[in-house]
DNA sequence: CCACAATTCACCTAAAAGTATGAGTCATTT
DNA sequence: AAATGACTCATACTTTTAGGTGAATTGTGG
């Protein structure tokens, strides 16, 4: 059982050589079939000469093909990518929790320290000036300050904006 | 001189084909000379074949190693990269000589766009408020905007401010 | 149904921003 | 010495923004 399989997985493995030599055997054998055949011709040798030639020099060539592994020039090719790096800042969210800000009004907050003006902001939003402004005013009541600028020094420092 | 070249450009071309065909030419005289030579033994003729076979299976290896052009694998590894804050800001100074703007400008311009109040900004460079107002005024014209918040944002836009 | 929070908006005032003009000082360049 | 540019400040005025207050609307949960 094992012998069999050992022997199943050499002819598996060398059936390109077996194929090669078995081929070869069987040209040899035509050849001198042909010779005995046609002994009259004498001066056609050159012709199976070139025959055998020509039927060799394909079957070096298949044999290449066939047993070369296949160069493979690797080309590595580093793609750089630049990443903001926003991995920095973890929001608190406790500290929204605790100053109990809305929404609304995080967003808001959150514009504000980016530099936009209330109008900027009420666009951006799709809503009016007067809105925001009341959210901003909201805001500053939350936070307990009187100002954007001391809302945002303040929103920075608790983390609830990078 | 015209043709001479032509004719040396056919031959580096088919270089291959015509040693392929010198070096069959020359094997089948060998034969030939072999047969002459030894026309004795008629029953090497085999070994004639086989000598054949292997020389033609050789050369088909050799060609075929020649001819075909090695696999390329390209392989695109992307990597990532993540930027500090303070190194991915390149201070565009080709832009600020364009704009024409003087070291103060570009300093309240700067400050302006940390969300500093014209009154903050004056107190911070010790000068008046009526100061601050004559450099933003100036810092506009420059930069043919119409307000602080569009300088800002072309101020970034152009890499004059991170 | 009512209370409550969230969202929206208008009106008003005060503060800030922005414009225009003129002018003084100082250092550098011509 | 004169011209120039950068920086400073002032006055007067207009526009914009910020901030406070009151109120309407909507949706949700007790």
């Amino acid at each position: 059982m094992e012998k069999n399989q050992r022997l199943l997985g050499f002819f598996i493995k060398n059936k390109i050589i077996l194929l090669y030599g078995l081929s070869m055997a069987m040209i040899l054998f035509l050849l001198k079939w042909l010779e005995l055949r046609f002994v009259i011709f004498n001066h056609a040798l050159e012709i199976y000469i070139g025959a055998i030639a020509v039927l060799f020099t394909a079957l070096g060539i298949w044999l290449a093909l066939k047993l070369t592994k296949p160069k493979e020039n690797t080309i590595i090719i580093e793609k750089e990518i630049y990443l903001r790096n926003s991995s920095e800042f973890i929001l608190n969210e406790v500290e929204i929790k605790k100053l109990n800000l809305s929404n609304r009004e995080l967003e808001v907050l959150q514009l504000m320290a980016e530099g936009h003006s209330n109008q900027e902001i009420a666009s951006r939003l799709f809503v009016s000036l007067n809105t925001i402004k009341t959210h901003s005013s909201n805001v500053f009541e939350k936070m307990d300050v009187k100002s954007r600028t001391q809302a945002i020094d303040k929103a920075k420092r608790l983390s609830i904006i990078p």
